[in-house]
DNA sequence: GTCTAATAGTTGTACATACAAATAAAACCC
DNA sequence: GGGTTTTATTTGTATGTACAACTATTAGAC
């Protein structure tokens, strides 16, 4: 069954939470080669980025609880492709050189991944679809 | 920080996930004074809107899987709000009177809910948002 | 300088959701 | 009509996420 044909096809509850699962659905797909849920690559991507990061700014740019956030680290963490160091009440998160090594290969299923969907939706509409949903979000508040 | 400034504001991933996030939100929200979670609540409205559906036509119409529906049920159950009769492979739900009694209550609820986003996301915008995601749900395949 | 308040982070617990396997019934085939 | 395949539903288990409570550290007030 098609989402515009479900009773609830006009209301944003409904239809935002059935995009959400469809995506994350193909991105789940997407980042299966480096066995790694999406949240956690998109963490880990981070991480790399920049390097000793604080999990307070992690948390802010992936819009995410701090809570989550210690629960992804843990994940990578065992999976020795980050590490912790606190000094005070700050923590420092860096990635391993085993997360540097696999960095070629996140940046693969990252762009598999815009390449997928942007091939179903079309690129432009896309684009323009994307900047629209981050304005609705924005609107919603903190 | 909002959405627009995070490092993956252009991740269809990264913002349709913080778009239902927050609407789930603001949904629990309007659906706390019934001691419902969302999905419970639109579970229940649909069995009383529809007295005898069975789990798959639920699972179809909500976009969730069977398995959700049977957890979603047990609590309803528990709650004594529906009840579940099985005949042969096939089981029917049908709603409580309790359930029937609350019904305007959650009616409330809903327009509620949907009086609040539309305050803040403005009515046409955002009926015309809705109808663009439903849109490219649909693209996404089953 | 001490005491209080604020802040960063983690842990306990709960929940919605999914997948895979199990059960059970029905439909189909010959 | 007996055996096989398909279908409906429920469980076992796992996962991502959040809130609330907790710990530990820093900043501010006086």
């Amino acid at each position: 069954m098609k989402t515009s044909d479900s009773r609830y096809s006009k209301c944003l509850y409904f239809t935002s939470n059935a995009l959400a699962r469809k995506v994350d659905k193909l991105a789940q797909e997407s980042w299966k080669k480096v066995n790694l849920s999406p949240s956690h690559a998109y963490l880990l991507m981070m991480v790399i980025e920049e390097p000793g990061s604080q999990p307070k700014i992690l948390a802010e740019h992936l819009q995410l609880q701090p809570s989550t956030i210690s629960r992804l680290m843990e994940k990578l963490e065992l999976k020795k492709l980050i590490i912790r160091t606190t000094e005070g009440k700050l923590t420092n998160v860096y990635p391993t050189p085993k997360a540097k090594e696999i960095l070629p290969r996140l940046n693969e299923c990252l762009s598999e991944f815009y390449g997928r969907y942007a091939e179903i939706l079309g690129k432009e509409e896309c684009g323009r679809f994307v900047h629209n949903m981050v304005k609705m979000t924005d609107k919603l508040g903190p």
